[in-house]
RNA sequence: GACCCUAUCGUCUAGCGGUUAGGACAUCGCCCUUUCACGGCGACGGCACGGGUUCGAUUCCCGUUAGGGUCGCCA
């Protein structure tokens, strides 16, 4: 029997990275093993329940390409799924709880308690078997000797979330529950309902969690702890994925980058690494920068005009070729699209300030004919392509008998307002003579000392 | 308070009784170079502690410590 497992998220209104990992690793071990992926809502928080909530869950999945077999098309609990063991929104699955309290209060396994119901459960301690952990002996708490039952129903008439969970594993013939390690001691009393229910428990898979770069629970607020953040900020979903994967497993064989694709062959239940990992936000911008670096020029472009935007930069309104070679400069020198608008910003803007501590480094006295010297070169240039420019300015220096990077300093300063950036060559030949020309003489007249 | 899980460089990890304890990120040098980035070379840096078991423990067992999790009419 091919595997099926399960994501199952509530609607908090954020995806939280751990959440993100939970599904990779659910939906790599679906196509590891050619098993099924389903994704439940699990909604039974009316508050929080909204489509908004719903679509962060959605959209997220989908942003990181981490598709469903089985579960809900739109944030619609009422609307259209895939698949035949729905629904896949708990707020609709109430008969299935309610035929399910019944048949435990028949059997007597199960009794009201001040308007509440309440599961009888076991005393005797639980064996626990976990893929990734081993063998974990749950005995009781302090406080569970004093009372080891625990409320399926509130008073309200709700189903709590222990008893849902299982209703819906149960129906929805989940194999393999792969989940959080926060979900450990509790799987005791999971176990007891599915016994309860007269069949055997699913196989179960705790992962390790992911903590702050020093040790804390990662919370909402916690930087990086939202999937939308990697969005915001110009992440590519390869890249938060690859990173993901290495959190908690690993290949073994010192490779860092490696596909999904690759990932999916490799990846098993066994080999998932018992202990916590810290998140390390530098060695995901490494690997961003990775993939940034290979990205084919129009999905690049694509990215780079939606970073521009973001940004409050209309590229729009220039030449579309002049957007595609400005961008195409930027190409294997940025690691995030977040970088962007600073490091290029110069293309799409009349006014450029002038980075200070370069500018008193490069717009200094002796520098000035030189510059003066270098434009006049340029103004006779018929063609200012990126081969002609590199040829007049190292001709430039020879003639002065200075280093080339005399003149690249302070012409890169004028004409960018940055100290880095883009080939200085690629640059002006996008930027055009007549413009190249105008930030040269407006530095000479106007900054320098 | 009780119960559960965990412990290799700062971080992510390889290791599964005998290794100069390997790799990656980060950091620091040098090289390359028009800046930055990339790339290349190198350096720094680790088996939490204490007992066992064993000819021999990073590795197996126990304890301590530390970190994380759970014990809800939250999910």
């Amino acid at each position: 029997m091919k595997p099926r497992v399960r994501f199952a998220p509530s609607p908090t209104g954020y995806l939280h990275i751990g959440g993100a990992r939970t599904a990779l690793f659910n939906w790599l071990y679906a196509r590891h093993t050619g098993g099924t992926f389903v994704l439940r809502i699990e909604d039974t928080d009316a508050a929080r329940n909204t489509h908004e909530a719903v679509d962060v869950i959605l959209n997220g999945l989908r942003w990181l390409g981490l598709h469903w077999d089985e579960g809900p098309l739109t944030s619609d609990a009422t609307g259209p799924g895939k698949g035949d063991r729905g629904p896949y929104f708990q707020s609709q699955r109430k008969e299935n709880y309610d035929r399910r309290v019944e048949a435990l209060l028949s059997h007597g396994l199960a009794y009201e308690h001040q308007g509440a119901i309440k599961f009888k459960m076991q005393r005797a301690p639980v064996l626990i078997p976990d893929l990734v952990v081993g063998d974990v002996l749950r005995k009781l708490t302090d406080r569970e000797e004093v009372d080891p039952d625990f409320v399926i129903v509130r008073s309200d008439g709700q189903p709590v979330f222990h008893f849902v969970n299982v209703v819906d594993d149960l129906e929805m013939g989940i194999t393999h529950v792969i989940r959080g390690e926060d979900h450990l001691s509790n799987t005791a009393k999971h176990i007891a309902l599915f016994r309860a229910f007269g069949v055997e428990p699913p196989k179960y898979a705790h992962i390790p969690l992911i903590l702050n770069a020093d040790g804390s629970k990662m919370s909402k607020r916690d930087r990086g702890a939202s999937l939308t953040t990697y969005l915001d900020e110009g992440f590519l979903p390869e890249a938060v994925n690859n990173y993901l994967c290495l959190l908690g497993w690993s290949p073994k064989d010192n490779v860092e980058k490696l596909s999904l694709a690759e990932v999916v062959e490799r990846f098993d239940l066994p080999q998932i690494l018992r202990h916590n990992a810290k998140f390390d936000f530098e060695k995901l911008v490494w690997l961003q920068g990775e993939y940034c670096r290979e990205l084919a020029p129009d999905r690049f472009y694509e990215l780079g005009v939606h970073a521009f935007a973001k940004a409050g930069v209309d590229t729009n309104t220039f030449d579309t070729n002049y957007v595609k070679a400005a961008l195409d400069t930027c190409r294997g020198k940025i690691k995030t699209f977040a970088e962007l608008p600073a490091y290029a910003g110069f293309y799409f803007r009349d006014e450029i300030t002038y980075d200070p501590e370069a500018a008193k480094k490069s717009f200094v006295p002796e520098n000035k004919p030189r510059v003066e010297k270098l434009r006049a070169a340029f103004a006779k240039l018929a063609t200012f392509d990126a081969t002609s420019i590199e040829a007049t300015l190292k001709a430039t220096a020879t003639e002065l008998g200075i280093k080339v990077g005399v003149l690249i300093h302070p012409t890169r300063l004028a004409v960018t307002g940055n100290p880095n950036g883009p080939s200085l060559y690629h640059l002006l030949e996008v930027m055009g003579k007549e413009k190249t020309q105008a930030r040269i003489e407006r530095a000479l007249q106007t900054s320098f000392s």
